[in-house]
DNA sequence: TCCATATATTCCTTTTTGGCAATATAGTAC
DNA sequence: GTACTATATTGCCAAAAAGGAATATATGGA
């Protein structure tokens, strides 16, 4: 039940929802993703803890920058399931479609240190 | 969005998925959802009213009770989905496994009035 | 070693949420 | 009309959540 309801609340954000429609494009570290949302780094932070314990992503340490990816579902039926439906799922959306279209031109070397 | 992440919201508090678990096996009114998950009637109806608002219930009143039901999902692909999936999800839960049991015992004549 | 940078954590404030008691509303029976 | 019952709404409190500023941690480079 914990499993299926961290789930949800992980999901009922916008901004964490955004979250995981920019990661549908690439691979981001998180001023990438501040950047994007515009909001504090904290905030992010935040955000990409409650994602990863819900098992909707994962992330690798590179470097300075750590990167955060979608995970591919194993570790919570829930979050694979609700991973492959939101491929599809608010492309329509006007704010995430904008979000989505920004995304490739983001560039971390130009948008973080400032 | 708003209409995904209502659905979310929804689904994150565990007594409404076990009300959603509970009128996956007949329709029910809010004493006998009362009874069933033991808490006060006022919070019966304010979770009823989230999940009703989230597209995932609907009622119709009979008399001096309202009866709440499943809906068919036809009001957001959202609550559609996720009702679908809950058809077999969380059934292996023991404490979503009691309740279900119990319910079909359930008896309004009895179980109200009190 | 010291400095700079990317991220995480802590702390605090504001908002939201879940719970209940009390009250209001709606329907039924008399 | 009154009395009773099922449900909804209101008002309040405590707990949780979202936000950001300040601080801590970790990594890389001089």
């Amino acid at each position: 039940m914990k499993q299926f309801t961290k789930v949800m609340k992980a999901l009922s954000d916008p901004n964490r929802v955004k979250i995981v429609k920019l990661l549908q494009q690439k691979v981001m570290c998180v001023c990438e993703l501040k950047a994007a949302l515009d909001i504090a780094q904290p905030s992010v932070s935040k955000h990409l803890k409650i994602l990863e314990e819900a098992g909707l992503v994962d992330f690798r340490k590179e470097g300075l920058w750590v990167n955060y990816y979608l995970t591919d579902g194993k570790g919570s039926p829930y979050a694979a399931s609700l991973l492959g439906n939101l491929k599809h799922w608010l492309n329509e959306n006007r704010e995430v479609a904008e979000l989505v279209k920004r995304a490739p031109s983001l560039n971390r070397e130009e948008i973080c240190n400032r």
